[in-house]
DNA sequence: GTTTTATTGGGTAAAAATACGCTTATTTTT
DNA sequence: AAAAATAAGCGTATTTTTACCCAATAAAAC
């Protein structure tokens, strides 16, 4: 693993600095750490420390954790954050997975899992607070589960919905699939019958609900 | 961590099985392994075993390992599956993950990994291989990186794609927002335009791709 | 073997969406 | 301060969708 490592630190509450700098001063692998008040001090500085890992408050003052990781990533693109947050709320790590984090820690963490997740992202890797994974995994699963419907469209009509949410209109659907358009009128009718839809919009939803066409 | 553990293996490859049932007889905290050639023979015999632990192949004749997990974890909703696949690809593990595997491993993984992932899911969390990890990692945050586009609608703009999504018409949209149903009509236009939308269809699916509705 | 269901096709009409033109106010840029 | 761009508004026309009505054939279910 690479040593000599540069970390920045950035963080709105100075105590928590402190106590994070303490343990960090501990590793021998670590060169030196740099703090920042918030994204705005990081930006102007991030250049001339060249860190190789930034960890990161997502909740901060002046310019937040999320908008700031987007802006270091464009100027310095091979520098691993990790963002630290209070909460596993799921906005916070969607956004900050966006920006381009690399890891994730909940501020409750055990000092021993910052020194996992630092060792993770320095070899290319990626590391999350046990709890984070954990929603994350939810999430996923969640997400399809719940949703897919036990409505049943024929065959056809799962072919005129795909093609509907494709963007194609009656005709084109007729023309591509060589049936007259009348048929694809009626198709669409009972699509929207069977799926409770009012329009194409809530047909679209639907249609993008229940995994027949991916966005 | 509990111990006494009971290990199902499902795997069609005989060979393999055995080499995995080598490598486990030799861990303390296992007490018994048993194996299954596909999925429909760990039916038969799950709820007698009443394993701990499924290690489970996800490319199998008869019955792969997706269905063969969502029905086991119907009748026995506490074993913990643990994923097996030569392959990192998506549809893989977005589908175990779905049928409610808590691990996923790349069958070149080396066996200390093997145990780490047992011994996780054992605890009640989650195991991937780092491969599988960083895949799922990238998808999150490919998924919107990349879509999000820079089109920017005016605030009235993005009001009216949010109530189109919603399945309202240009006059319930207009008498929601009380304006002319025009003004609608000409806002749609535009977002239209903006959007480079054919219709209705295309307009949902690109607010859903960039975030101004969420499915 | 009869009944349902899927797929196909059509007639007619109202409602909605799409397209193009044009005006006015506000904001941004120069 | 003037010019340009954008947002919000309305008029008219065409196209598309939606909503009823109907029926023939083939396949699947009972």
């Amino acid at each position: 693993m690479k040593t000599d490592l540069i970390i920045y630190l950035v963080d709105d509450h100075a105590l928590f600095r402190e106590g994070v700098k303490f343990l960090l001063s501990n590793c021998s692998y670590i060169t030196s750490i740099h703090e920042a008040n918030n994204g705005r001090e990081l930006l102007d500085m991030v250049l001339e420390v060249k860190p190789d890992v930034i960890l990161m408050d997502i909740e901060m003052p002046e310019l937040n954790g999320v908008d700031t990781t987007r802006q270091v990533l464009k100027i310095m693109p091979d520098a691993k954050v990790i963002a630290l947050s209070m909460y596993a709320h799921q906005s916070f790590y969607t956004d900050m997975l966006d920006a381009g984090a690399k890891g994730f820690l909940l501020k409750n963490s055990k000092f021993e899992d910052v020194q996992a997740a630092i060792c993770e992202v320095v070899k290319g890797g990626n590391y999350f607070s046990p709890e984070i994974l954990n929603s994350i995994i939810k999430g996923f699963s969640n997400k399809s589960t719940t949703a897919l419907s036990n409505i049943d469209l024929s065959s056809r009509e799962v072919e005129v919905l795909f093609n509907i949410c494709k963007g194609l209109s009656n005709q084109e659907i007729a023309d591509l699939l060589i049936i007259s358009k009348r048929t694809v009128d009626k198709h669409r009718e009972n699509i929207l019958l069977k799926t409770q839809s009012r329009n194409t919009a809530e047909l679209v939803v639907f249609a993008i609900k229940n995994k027949y066409f991916v966005v």
